[in-house]
DNA sequence: GGCTTCACG
DNA sequence: ACGTACGTGAAGCCT
């Protein structure tokens, strides 16, 4: 026999906290369920136990068996997104079959207690598993802990226990007697804190042990005041701290068999809760929906019948004017048409249809037109692309997947199908996302928008940059051996070598060995970050030298040794642009990413030397000017704001006036920065504390600048009020053009997340909008580009800025295009002005 | 695989 | 008492 006992409410408490929020579609919070889950079922897959027991508190208001009316009084009651979740965990852990004890007026400790107890006395082994460090204190011979954690979990016994904290498992509760502990409104001992009564303990083994030897204790007089003072509280404290182990539950074992499972139940209690993955993992079937109970009947929809392609079916579907629907890869293309489907592998079957006029439906177009380019072809006529529709319609998703768009739909997802799988589903898919976005008012967004840009980033992708190679091994070689000349300063000032890039090593040779100031600040060791060594910059010479170490080794590594890797047979880099990654709208880069070229010291800025124009050929570089803080003036409408856009005057230069309270010609160069840094505050959701620290100035001060600029701009503060109030109201965020982002952090309890979605409500809008409308602008360069001046090609997107390489001849056209399409892009009530230079390669076109 | 650091807009 | 600005991606260390 082997007991396994959870406690139930530290594991889902610790299941909240560390799964991020999770909920189903009618606003059931979900995620500590699905942790809880997780954390249970992997135990018991370690643990093997024969009987696995949960225990929950269960707290009478009418009956307290501990003395003190407000015992436990100050404990939070748990937020409503946690509790909510608790019926439901005991549910299914019911239809699973494992008992689920509670006991009227007792917590889930004092179960754990009693029923560990009695597997000890019948020398049973039992693992407790919980989140809870105060459960230590039961461990024995027979009893081992399971620490739940963020990470892996902690395997305690008696030997782990004295290795960590150096005395016997039950003198916790002597430790905790004497330090006290506020969230169980235990007092302890006045004055002690944890490191006192750790030595103490350590010491004496026990508070009774401690009090005897006290007349003679070696003790600080003030440490022994204390004690004396504190002595019934001590005593009082012990009583509390100690878990109960003869709570009023059965402790025959054999009461907790595990009963057989409740399929039903359980399918249809994570059907409702569309926890997909436990299903999976629990080998559970969804649950068939109830007839009447969904809003939108969803449509009957049948496998298609797999079938051989005749010729004759090529006929029909090369001529169909209804969407086909197909999925590319590996030179496989699978169809759906009109109740069947078909596996081609004829190339030229392939490329019949794929440039073909027939409308098509597809998931992730962009490698199929990457594929098509690369035969020197053109895929025509994509009206849908399902993982476009899925990311307009929650941009938050970590992936994106036909199965998992099954099941967030409600369809059943055919695995039976095997490799038609997919394609059998997704003429019904498109169906309903076709539908949810034209709903949710995307249909611009997503048809003049996002649609064309898919094939504006293969064009982007396939065309590629051109790179200096040699340039940049040249380049490497010269910051090797500065790296080399710089290790070898540094190892003759810390006396011997080390790993200069571990920060653990690097913290015990600047904090320890060099005794610099005390790590400032830590988390897993002491913090070696740049912000941390700049301040310790005049205590010694080696901390000058790691941060240039630093510099030049991020250069080495990420961009000569990344670009270098990168550089394809034809010279150039083909970056890969993702377009449903972000949560804003914006597009990234990766493999390599090519949106975070150095650009701001002046050494890191060589790298863009390298970026260049084929011969005959030069880049041009626009890029929008202030395009986030304009749209501030337009989103909130302050004349002010509006006018100095208007006049193209600098807006650093005006806020500083208006801050400062002065005429502008008397703005000097450090009120214009810190305009500038309040400016970026306001865009990301300003605090005190960020901005004295970005501006070296004091938190008090910095919160006076941002006073006084909401004091001077009215309107924006009232913008960013509403653009919250609504956002908690509505639980999502839209930008100009109608993107939307959820914003569940609104509707969190704990303070950090909530005031992090305050920014993000903030942000998103500015954020979002300024990547919808460099989108739109890139979209009409593109096709102007393609129609007027086909030799130019779009290469780079960074953001705010666009890089085209195009003939010399047609520097000057291509540079027209770039310049009106992206000032015309969008009418706000501000001007866009967006700024063209030109030069043969990226440090020389951006000076 | 998580954490830290650092590159960009 | 804690943590502390929005959005990304890559590299290296370390468990």
């Amino acid at each position: 026999m082997k007991l396994l006992i959870a406690d139930g409410n530290s594991i889902l408490n610790r299941a909240y906290y560390g799964v991020k929020s999770l909920s189903n579609r009618k606003g059931i919070f979900t995620n500590a369920i699905y942790g809880f889950f997780n954390i249970l079922l992997k135990a018991a897959e370690d643990v093997s136990p024969t009987e696995l027991i949960v225990a929950f508190d269960r707290k009478e208001p009418t009956f307290r068996h501990k003395a003190d009316a407000s015992y436990k009084a100050n404990r939070k009651g748990m937020p409503e997104e946690l509790a909510m979740q608790l019926p439901y965990t005991k549910q299914i852990l019911t239809a699973l079959g494992y008992p689920v004890v509670t006991c009227a007026g007792w917590e889930a400790d004092d179960i754990l207690g009693t029923l560990s107890a009695a597997a000890a006395k019948e020398q049973v082994p039992c693992v407790i598993l919980t989140g809870d460090r105060d459960n230590l204190q039961l461990i024995n011979e027979y009893v081992t802990v399971r620490l739940a954690t963020n990470k892996e979990p902690i395997l305690y016994t008696e030997e782990k226990f004295r290795e960590d904290y150096g005395f016997a498992p039950k003198a916790l509760i002597d430790l905790k007697a004497l330090m006290g502990d506020a969230s169980d409104n235990i007092r302890g001992v006045a004055g002690i804190g944890e490191k006192t009564a750790k030595t103490l303990i350590q010491e004496y083994g026990s508070i009774e042990a401690l009090y005897t030897a006290l007349p003679d204790a070696a003790l600080s007089p003030a440490v022994r005041r204390k004690l004396e003072a504190g002595e019934s509280d001590a005593k009082q404290s012990k009583w509390l701290a100690t878990i109960v182990t003869d709570a009023p539950v059965s402790v025959n074992l054999s009461d907790y068999a595990q009963k057989p499972q409740d399929t039903s139940t359980l399918s249809a209690v994570l059907t409702e809760l569309e926890l997909h993955k436990l299903m999976d993992r629990l080998h559970v079937q969804p649950a068939a929906l109830p007839a009447a109970e969904e809003d939108a009947p969803q449509p009957a929809f049948t496998l298609p019948e797999i079938v051989q392609l005749s010729a004759e079916d090529a006929g029909k579907i090369c001529q169909s004017t209804e969407p086909v629907c197909f999925l590319y890869a590996e030179n496989i293309l699978y169809l759906a048409w009109n109740g069947k489907a078909a596996r081609v592998t004829d190339a030229a079957q392939i490329f019949r249809f794929l440039t073909g006029d027939v409308p098509k439906i597809t998931f992730d177009a962009k490698p199929v037109y990457r594929f098509c380019m690369e035969q020197g072809e053109t895929l025509r006529n994509l009206t849908l692309d399902l993982a476009i529709c899925a990311y307009l319609l929650n941009p938050s998703s970590p992936e994106y997947t036909i199965r998992t768009l099954c099941a967030e739909a409600k369809l059943p997802y055919p695995e039976e199908a095997g490799a038609f799988a997919d394609i059998s589903v997704l003429s019904v898919l498109s169906g309903i996302l076709e539908k949810q976005v034209l709903d949710e008012g995307m249909e611009h967004l997503l048809r003049e928008i996002e649609m064309p840009l898919i094939e504006v980033l293969a064009d982007m992708e396939h065309t590629g940059v051109l790179v200096d190679a040699e340039g940049v091994r040249r380049f490497g070689d010269m910051l090797e051996t500065e790296i080399a000349a710089l290790q070898s300063r540094i190892y003759e000032y810390a006396g011997h070598e080390f790993n200069i890039l571990s920060p653990k090593q690097l913290g015990v040779i600047l904090f320890e060995e060099l005794a610099l100031p005390a790590g400032k600040k830590t988390k897993t060791g002491w913090s070696t970050n740049a912000e941390v060594l700049e301040g310790l910059r005049d205590k010694h010479p080696i901390v000058e030298l790691v941060l240039q170490y630093r510099q030049l080794t991020k250069l080495s590594s990420t961009y000569v040794e990344g670009l270098l890797k990168a550089v394809a047979p034809d010279g150039r880099i083909h970056t890969c642009f993702k377009q449903t990654e972000t949560r804003t709208g914006r597009i990234s880069s990766t493999e390599p990413n090519l949106q975070n070229i150095p650009v701001r010291t002046p050494l890191g800025r060589e790298m863009r030397k390298f970026f260049i124009a084929e011969q005959g050929k030069t880049l041009l570089d626009a890029d929008y000017s202030q395009i986030e803080l304009r749209l501030v003036a337009h989103l909130c409408g302050d004349d002010n704001m509006r006018r100095t856009f208007a006049e193209n005057r600098d807006i650093h230069r005006t806020t500083a006036a208006q801050v400062f309270n002065m005429p502008e010609d008397m703005v000097t160069k450090e009120m214009r920065s810190a305009a500038k840094a309040v400016n970026f505050g306001i865009l990301y959701g300003i605090g005190a504390f960020s901005l004295s620290k970005d501006i070296g100035v004091s938190v008090a001060k910095a919160d006076r600048y941002i006073k006084d600029y909401l004091h001077s701009f009215p309107r924006v503060e009232q913008f960013m009020n509403d653009t919250v109030a609504q956002a908690k109201e509505t639980g999502y965020v839209t930008t100009l053009f109608g993107r939307k982002r959820f914003v569940p952090e609104l509707r969190m309890t704990n303070k950090t997340v909530q005031a992090a979605g305050r920014r993000i409500a903030m942000n998103t809008p500015v954020q979002g909008t300024a990547a919808d409308i460099i989108k739109a602008a890139m979209v009409k360069v593109w096709r102007r580009l393609r129609d007027e001046v086909p030799a130019a090609k779009l290469i780079l997107q960074i953001h705010d800025e666009l890089i085209v390489e195009a003939p010399l001849a047609d520097a000057k056209k291509a540079a027209e295009i770039l310049h009106t399409e992206m000032e015309q892009a969008c009418q706000l009530s501000v001007p866009l002005t967006a700024e063209v230079q030109e030069g043969t390669s990226w440090y020389d076109a951006k000076g």
